[in-house]
Parts: C-alpha cells; structure tokens; sequence
DNA sequence: TTACATGCAAAGTATTTGCTTCGCT
DNA sequence: AGCGAAGCAAATACTTTGCATGTAA
C-alpha cells in the first residue's frame, strides 16, 4: 500500500470523526481544504483500509455503509429515527454462539448482528 | 388491498418456489406466461405483502432482498459462496436477548441477526 | 523510472416513482 | 363511475470502474 496524502487525510479524518462516518461525510468533511479530492478516492481506500483490517465496514439494509475505528468485538444499534449508529459492547460471559447453538444446515463463518431501537438522544426529544 | 391478477399469481409464486427468491426472480418465473407484467409490479405488490405481514423481508447486505414466505421465529444464514439463504431455528430455551442483555446505550425495537458460512451442498462440493 | 494511486466521468445495481391507462368493485 | 393498481420509462441512491494523468518509491 503506498502512502499518498489522499490516504493519510482519510485515516486522519475518520480519527478526528465520531461516531461511524460514510464515505460521503468523510468526503465532504475533507473537500473544502481539498478540493481537487474525489469521492472515488474515498471509496477506493476506505474498503481497502477494510480488507487490511485498520477499519471495519458497518453494512446497514437501506443506508450507506459507515466505517468504525473501532476493531474490538462489539455490536451495532442503529437508531430508526435518527439512523445513528452506536455501539454497544458484546457481553463477555454470553457469547452468541451460545445462544444461537449448533448449527447444522451450514458451515459458520460469521455472525452480524444488528440492533434496532431509538437512541437516547432521540428518546429525550420526544 | 384490491384483487389482481397481478397478486394473485405473485403470491403463487412465491409458494411454489423454493427457498427465499428475489423481487426479479419473482418477475422472471412469471414474465414467460405473462409478458406484459412489470417488475415495478412485483417490487409494489412485495413491498405491501411484506408491510401487511403475508410476507418477510430478508435483508443482505450487497445483496438483493430476498422474500420469506415463512413466518415463524427463526434466523437466516447466508452462504458465502453460492448466496443462498438457509432457515435457521430459533432455539427455545435461548433467546437473543438473554444473550445480549441489557442495551442501555437505546431503547431496543428488534433484532436482526445474520449467520454467514458455507452451505453443506457447497461444502460437498470441495 | 515504473507501477500503483488519483481524478473525473460514466457505468452499474437494485429499487422507487411519475404519470398515463387499465380494470376491480 | 371512480379510484386504486398496473405498466412503462425515467429517476434515484450508493458505489464501482475505465482510463488518462499524476506521483511515491
């Protein structure tokens, strides 16, 4: 992976961002001091920063894939009114293979879950 | 909810297909004896079964959706190679949220689990 | 120097929507 | 008859790709 500027500013970008940014908001939180930078590039090195693993994709039916810095176990809840997403440590003595049990109609890889509620934030609102 | 023929062969379909086939797999399986049926048709017609609860919606990420017929309490799996979707049994003595316990971080509406692997019939196939 | 990365525009995929016409009830 | 539904095409949203140019090593 060679170093350019475009992929130092994104890595920086995300770092400086809360919560779980798309490549949208990263893009246009980076355009006004670049204006020359394209969304192509965005996209391009944020899946590649994914596939080395220094980010990860959090893939949501109906809404642009965000990324999160974070790389630890944890779950996603998303918040169906204002769509922001938090995450929300996995508990350490219940694992979700547990709860699941054996499966034998495939082969498990991986699970994804995701959480759907409404946030706090938008609780209070109401 | 008014009666068509356009429904009705839909919904039929649907039932006579197996496993969990897509809007344009729907559309496909229909249009030889039905050349002038529109898949925007078929988008509508599943879109409302699915918003009157005849229908489930399966969500995958950088996938079509795909429609359950089957109502029931139960998980999806996905296969990894050839994309399938597998019905997986809840069990009944588990349920996830004993797993993931108390969300403090938001109000909780559902849940949306995903179990990714290798089907057996790819897995025969090595 | 040379191969990989960028920028731009165009293409791609899945789905929805606007509008006219059709056909249930 | 009247209004919800269908058909068609165009629009939409997000993301990827082709290709010429730029630039890190």
């Amino acid at each position: 992976m060679r170093q350019t500027k475009q992929k130092l500013m994104i890595i920086d970008a995300i770092h400086k961002m809360d919560g779980h940014p798309s490549a949208e908001e990263i893009y246009l939180s980076l355009k006004p001091d670049n204006p020359q930078l394209s969304l192509a590039t965005v996209y391009r090195n944020l899946n590649e920063f994914c596939e080395r693993g220094l980010l990860r994709k959090v893939e949501i039916p109906n809404e642009p894939v965000r990324f999160d810095k974070h790389l630890n176990t944890h779950f996603h809840g998303v918040c169906e009114r204002c769509k922001k997403i938090i995450n929300i440590p996995a508990r350490k003595e219940k694992s979700l293979q547990d709860c699941i049990g054996m499966v034998k109609e495939m082969e498990v890889t991986r699970y994804n879950l995701l959480i759907y509620g409404i946030c706090n934030e938008c609780r209070d609102q109401e």
